[in-house]
DNA sequence: ACTATATATGAACAGTTGTTCATATGAAAG
DNA sequence: CTTTCATATGAACAACTGTTCATATATAGT
């Protein structure tokens, strides 16, 4: 049995913040997107066609991703490059598919 | 660079399954039942009294988790005894966790 | 300054979700 | 078999979410 195994409820707050992170990963839209910035940064249009969705939608959610901190961007001349934030983010994204292949 | 890098988008249903995975855990009742099952398993009672939340919202949310597979029952007497279907979810939340206390 | 291109934003709307309330089901005890 | 206790379920409702459409902002090129 290992020491730091946990049996006790985590604070209201933490387990607000972890709901909060998922919800993030709770929708297809979202998804897509942090799976191509795995693949390479790109802009809001490259994100558009790729995934074939308008690019209100996809700026959108690219809104609630940034606000997440999942994402970043840097201003490239008239465009907006999206990138992953960090290394965690495709982490949450490798154990969800892990899981589901299981 | 490892081998096994990804550099090709999952497919649309695999996508699909990583969102409903991930929905599960995008609500604090839901999380908050899932962390009270990795301290020990329970029924829905007792699920209640803990969270102090209504049988009914509980045995709703269960019922999703339930279908979800991330929780298996096991009848006794008049109770009906939850527990985690796999250490599989306790992997899901701690990794959570780490990314919310960096 | 004007035009074209890239992105962001707000309002509106439909669809989804979580809770409550009332009630049903089911099992055990008397 | 009736009562009690534990759980499940359905309808209703409010809150939230994601998309579209229209428009605003911003930058670059002419």
């Amino acid at each position: 049995m290992l020491v730091d195994e946990m049996k006790e409820m985590p604070l209201e707050d933490d387990i607000y913040l972890v709901a909060e992170l998922y919800k993030n990963f709770a929708d297809m839209t979202r998804v897509k997107i942090l799976y191509a910035l795995t693949i390479s940064e790109m802009c809001v249009n490259d994100l558009s066609e790729m995934l074939e969705m308008s690019q209100s939608s996809i700026s959108h959610q690219l809104r609630v991703l940034k606000q997440a901190r999942l994402i970043k961007y840097q201003k490239k001349g008239k465009n907006v490059i999206y990138s992953l934030a960090d290394d965690h983010v495709k982490l949450l994204l490798d154990q969800a598919y892990e899981h589901i292949k299981e």
